[in-house]
DNA sequence: TCATAAGTGGACGCCGCCGTCCGTTTGGAC
DNA sequence: GTCCAAACGGACGGCGGCGTCCACTTATGA
């Protein structure tokens, strides 16, 4: 936490300013994991005690405020795929890699939504972490193939695609980590070059309640959960 | 279009009334599909040609208004569920369910989100139609394992999983329908029982341009697109 | 043709969020 | 201790969406 903010800050910050910039990412994190990463930037402030004006001095925009709050979980992404190319099981590390990337969102409400968001950010920044990543991306799902152990005809953006589609699950149901291992594990298992199934995480205790396949067509306009 | 308003108006409605019902229900349609199902209400109103009073009369929230807009994507969803039932092959009825809802996912842009946000939904209302649906879905899940296609730790609620990530992939690539068949051709491949890989639809075009691996961490806060 | 009630639409008041401006406080250098 | 620039915070004007109210229009049936 304090380091975090202490990699963010200018170290030129004046000691006060630096610590109201830890608050605000800290306060920041909170609130968009309870009220979603459009909640009001006056909340954001007020939760992290400082008045609206430092907040804006620091994030002159909202979407500022989201990367910063979230770099950190990036940052683990990052490592994470650094860490896979490193495994001499390259299957394992792209399990590993996958999993990771999962579970972090699945800690962390809100960061799904920020991942999602981020996600065409066609701003030229970063443009050479971006080619690092894919290349090395490409290069694990290479050997991951080699190996035998990925199956073929799998694409890097599948990686991509299931990351995706499975930001989309925990954004529906936050607090389900049961479906969400769910289909990460689906997701690998038919990521396999040999089609085998090992054994899946008990599933959802999710019910079909309001699973719209139940609508009866007979429905009419009235209020409802508002 | 004419039909499905009529199936929604009260036959009692003036002719002009319904006549701007039916307006209001495909501008609605439009207009979430191209801001979100939270677009002003007052856009709804401008692209149907119609007062917001007329809007606010027929539907008193915004809820309503969704629900009333996609009435006819969940019944097909409902229907899909009775046909995939009514299948003498198992499998294939539950293949073909899975990829109708998906395929309408992908077509309509908004029913996703409009499906998500109705997901929760706790009101009494529509129980019987949710127990039928969920009864039958259970059903055509016993019968597809018994006849060896579905993998038997399958669990009714894997499919509402499957759904909802496929929603969060379509809300976050909307025009990518290639990713979109992907993921539906992966899980589907990864619910049948002998674990034998298909062939793949083609992968998406995707690059991974912006995929937030590529953070490097030393990132400031600044401007981005916004 | 006419009476009437159903239907219409836009103007309007309300509210919450945005982002800035400016008077006040405070850290830290000397 | 003193000073000042950096930092602070809250008040405020602006904006845009919400939902209602009411004077006007029009379908319908006698």
């Amino acid at each position: 936490m304090v380091e975090e903010s202490s990699r963010i800050a200018d170290p030129g910050l004046r000691a006060d300013a630096r610590r109201n910039l830890g608050r605000i990412l800290v306060a920041a994190r909170a609130v968009f994991a309870e009220h979603g990463i459009d909640a009001p930037m006056a909340t954001v402030a007020r939760r992290a005690g400082v008045g609206v004006a430092t907040l804006y001095r620091r994030f002159p925009t909202r979407d500022a405020l989201v990367r910063a709050a979230f770099a950190q979980q990036m940052e683990t992404c990052a490592r994470a795929l650094t860490e896979a190319l490193a495994d001499p099981d390259p299957w394992r590390g792209f399990q590993r890699l996958f999993e990771t990337i999962c579970e972090l969102q699945r800690q962390e409400q809100g960061f799904p939504a920020a991942f999602v968001a981020a996600f065409p950010d066609s701003t030229a920044e970063h443009a050479q972490a971006r080619e690092r990543a894919e290349r090395d991306l490409t290069i694990l799902v290479r050997r991951a193939k080699a190996a035998g152990a990925l199956r073929a005809d799998f694409h890097p953006s599948d990686l991509a695609v299931a990351v995706l589609s499975h930001c989309g699950l925990v954004a529906a149901l936050p607090h389900d980590s049961a479906a969400s291992r769910r289909l990460v594990a689906y997701l690998l298992q038919s990521f396999r070059a040999e089609a085998a199934h090992g054994a899946l995480p008990p599933p959802s205790a999710l019910s079909l309640r309001g699973f719209p396949i139940a609508a009866d067509g007979s429905q009419r306009q009235r209020p409802s959960r508002a």
